[in-house]
DNA sequence: CTATCTTTGTGCACGCGTTCACAAAGACAT
DNA sequence: ATGTCTTTGTGAACGCGTGCACAAAGATAG
């Protein structure tokens, strides 16, 4: 889902699939409210219903992790949890700097999930000079002239980008060149980036256009399920005035319901 | 990557893949770009550089929609602009409803790229009684207590949960049983919903835990590039105090460096 | 020590998604 | 009309991820 991710044939034998690694922070969200009651060992059964996964897929997971379980007993909840935090880097500090201290970026700095696993919030960036010095959740807000600086001085290799989409791209190819190597990228714009950098993105929008086509293609079933044979759920509009394509010719032989030939 | 999306077999022939679904957004975000810049026409080699993915999975992607676009010309922008946003469903207008308007509800509330493209705040839901009534982004916070009701006289089938971790369970339940048929989860929590409702989930500290996964990775190989054969790079600390995992043989033969037998 | 019962770890098959590579379609020039 | 040149649309091969189903491992009881 992220840009990078096609190099190297998987360097070490350490060949973790994708697929796993992005399941690994739910187990250890599960695990971790598992440790919080006390629960000693769980079986692959409940942990994937906990975790709302198939209990093969988890157990296919933990295999690329080890040999990790006992047949007949289940997995030490506490051992799970440190293997996985190991595994995922989250035994060690991550500093992270959040450039664009909107609304987003603010409700981001604010928000608890950070501290709880490893990650810090080491700073605060933004291009408006009425900003600087304002405190938001604690943190002095730093100018976007000092980036440089910034990520250098906290040793930041992870970047929350929540600027406007204009900004997005330039904001990315300064924190790249002061060292970040992983991006988190809010804003709704495609960035590219130099091999060895990791950017993974979070689009509101996107999801909610997902959203929407199975939304609409529920309601049209639902509509030819009542209507016996109505015709295709397909006709709101005319589609905009046009020119060119003298030849509709789709898969299923529909068309829009007006189309200047 | 959502939790639903496993049943019917395609019901009609429009069987358009998921993963093609997923990136329909995109492209249309580029042609937008495109058409606000009055360009008329565009080819697939073009569109998907704009889009940052491979021109064949976009020619198959639009293949899927039908056979629009023209051989030795391209894509007509304003056509297909047209022709994506009726077939994700955008022609029409979504209401959505936001509950949980904390920090991030209230930031997605003053979100533009929501208005943008058929989705509408149609109401704002918060179970703090010292919230009601308090306009954010211009509408006024409303009760819990009426979620029924404001679900039903909005016409919502589209839900965003921006609670609390433990609430959110709790308020998906609500949601569906109020008639919303699709929702977008922002809390870390993993929702369990009847068949037939979409949930997608936008995890940030997942997000985050999958970058520190790989920044690791780089870190460990890059020391390991520099020390020439130095050991394996995961013994940070040593691992808590454990019972009973008498036996260790990871796939690769290595293990944390103290392990109580 | 043997038998039984539970649960892991994984071989295997299947399906989806990606990518290559090319024939067919059309534009455009002559 | 004919030929050339560009770009689409897609058949086919490949690889990854998923899920089934079962043998092996170990716990537990007698």
């Amino acid at each position: 889902m992220a840009t990078g991710r096609t190099h190297r044939p998987a360097t070490r034998s350490r060949g973790i699939p994708e697929a796993t690694v992005a399941r690994l922070p739910l187990y250890l969200r599960a695990l971790t409210a598992l440790s919080e009651r006390s629960v000693p060992t769980v079986s692959s059964e409940e942990l994937a219903a906990a975790a709302g996964v198939n209990s093969a897929k988890l157990r296919k997971d933990f295999s690329y992790l080890g040999s990790y379980g006992t047949r007949g007993v289940g997995y030490d909840v506490e051992y799970l949890v440190y293997q996985i935090s190991r595994e995922l880097g989250l035994t060690q500090d991550w500093p992270v700097a959040i450039v664009g201290i909107g609304n987003l970026g603010a409700a981001l700095a604010n928000y608890g999930g950070f501290a709880s696993r490893g990650f810090r919030v080491a700073a605060l960036i933004d291009a408006d000079p009425a900003m600087t010095g304002t405190p938001v959740a604690g943190i002095a807000v730093q100018h976007t002239d000092d980036l440089d600086r910034i990520i250098s001085d906290n040793g930041v290799s992870i970047g929350v980008i929540t600027t406007p989409p204009g900004a997005a791209q330039q904001v990315c190819d300064r924190l790249v060149a002061a060292g970040v190597t992983s991006i988190l990228n809010f804003a709704p714009t495609v960035l590219s980036v130099p091999e060895g950098v990791d950017v993974r993105k979070v689009d509101l929008s996107i999801e909610l256009q997902i959203l929407a086509f199975h939304e609409q293609r529920k309601a049209g079933e639902e509509a030819a399920a009542d209507g016996a044979a109505a015709e295709d759920p397909d006709e709101d509009q005319a589609p905009p005035v046009r020119a060119t394509p003298a030849h509709r010719k789709g898969p299923d032989g529909d068309m829009p319901a007006v189309m200047p030939a």
